[in-house]
DNA sequence: CGCTGTTCTTGTCAGTATGACTATAAATGG
DNA sequence: CCATTTATAGTCATACTGACAAGAACAGCG
């Protein structure tokens, strides 16, 4: 195949348009399990379905903008506090019988402030995926955005994000254990985020669950990125 | 800001619609440079200036299979031996001035073999990017390709794609190098390359540049990703 | 009030990986 | 055959890791 040069052949106004969307992967640590949030379709296709929260993109809305619309719209979360970053983009052809859409996809880490559930809105745990029949190809989105996120606790400090304002060497180490679904020495684990310089500052107290000796507090630390990470 | 509830206020069909093109950021290690294809824009908005590869979506082309014609067709390069993956979206509203474009990017890691460079096609060094102007925001989407690339060579075996067929250890070690822009320990950047399971494979077989002692040529193996990681 | 169970926190230690370096091997070109 | 070049193997002190033990600080209970 030898390639015509030059410009591109296709004239933008030739062909019909393109639907531009944005997909949420919403997820939270409530241990002891990894939850994601879904909305159920009421309204176009796959109605009655869980589906991920979303939306079209309005013509002067930037994608991330759209995305931080539909996530402080669909679920009660603060924008601060949260970390919202784009996921990847889902354009297969035939993705949505009605027309051509191209949706963007974008994770969400929340901590876990029980925000008043909306109706037609749930959390449900990632384990319990398997057995779901979600709408259009969102289990695929959800699939990636799981890893992504169970991928990036390895090498960024977004573990703080799942916990609240101040919490404890336990939350933070449970936070792991919840996402990835295996135990961690907690020994080895205090180690290793004491030694990374800004992953989190004490804060001189402590907190007690009732049992046991009460845990230090901490908060967030200024670095985003582990040297070295926390392995699986 | 209390949230209306229930179906997306939007009907896709009432404001005008959305172009969507992929763009490449294809880059090729030719020591001692890490080299992107550019092009020169003939037509259109920024016509003179150089801008990556790409163009328009067509109505029932997938995103992926856009991004391999686009690479097939502006580059001589074979899609086996090649790495082809979904970089990341850009929407910002205002980025081309004719209408709402959405642009995919794709990231594009190829082998250098000399393929007849294409008239208005031209490989530049990244190292000399900062004084170039680039068509809308390809200079940040290349930026993110590079990176992107920078650090996929840490954890994946991603460095083979950058070789021939076969290779020799110098040639591999030369990729991390000049991608990365630091020299490596030859001796321990052989113990760690050879301690991972599947990275890459003997020949039997030995090549001489004329100098020096002939080098193991090697294939890359079955794996894909890096435990542990080479790391900068 | 002291015991006990629980949880958090610090300490120890052997095995392993790492980076810097040295030594040897195998070719080429005078 | 010797100097040079490059590839590859070996050495060693140090740092990091995982597994485990020990100590510290609470609550609840008899």
């Amino acid at each position: 195949m030898t390639a015509a040069k030059g410009s591109d052949p296709y004239d933008p106004n030739e062909f019909p348009p393109f639907a531009v969307t944005v997909d949420l992967v919403v997820l939270a640590v409530r241990p002891p399990s990894l939850d994601a949030l879904l909305v159920r379709r009421t309204t176009g296709p796959h109605t009655g379905k869980w589906a991920l929260p979303g939306g079209f993109v309005a013509p002067h809305q930037g994608l991330s903008a759209a995305a931080q619309f539909k996530l402080s719209n669909k679920t009660g979360v603060e924008i601060e506090r949260s970390h919202l970053e784009q996921l990847h983009t889902f354009g297969a052809p035939e993705r949505d019988e009605r027309m051509r859409v191209v949706s963007v996809a974008y994770l969400a880490l929340v901590a876990d402030l029980q925000e008043p559930e909306l109706e037609d809105a749930k959390w449900i745990s990632v384990a319990s995926l398997r057995s779901k029949d979600l709408a259009f190809d969102h289990m695929e989105i959800l699939e990636h955005g799981i890893e992504r996120a169970r991928s990036k606790l390895e090498y960024t400090t977004l573990a703080t994000t799942f916990c609240g304002p101040e919490f404890t060497m336990a939350e933070l180490r449970s936070v792991y254990e919840t996402a990835w679904g295996q135990g961690l020495d907690a020994a080895n684990f205090n180690r290793k985020v004491m030694a990374t310089e800004g992953f989190v500052e004490a804060t001189g107290r402590t907190e007690s669950t009732g049992r046991g000796r009460p845990a230090r507090t901490f908060v967030a630390g200024p670095a985003t990125m582990l040297h070295p990470p926390i392995v699986r």
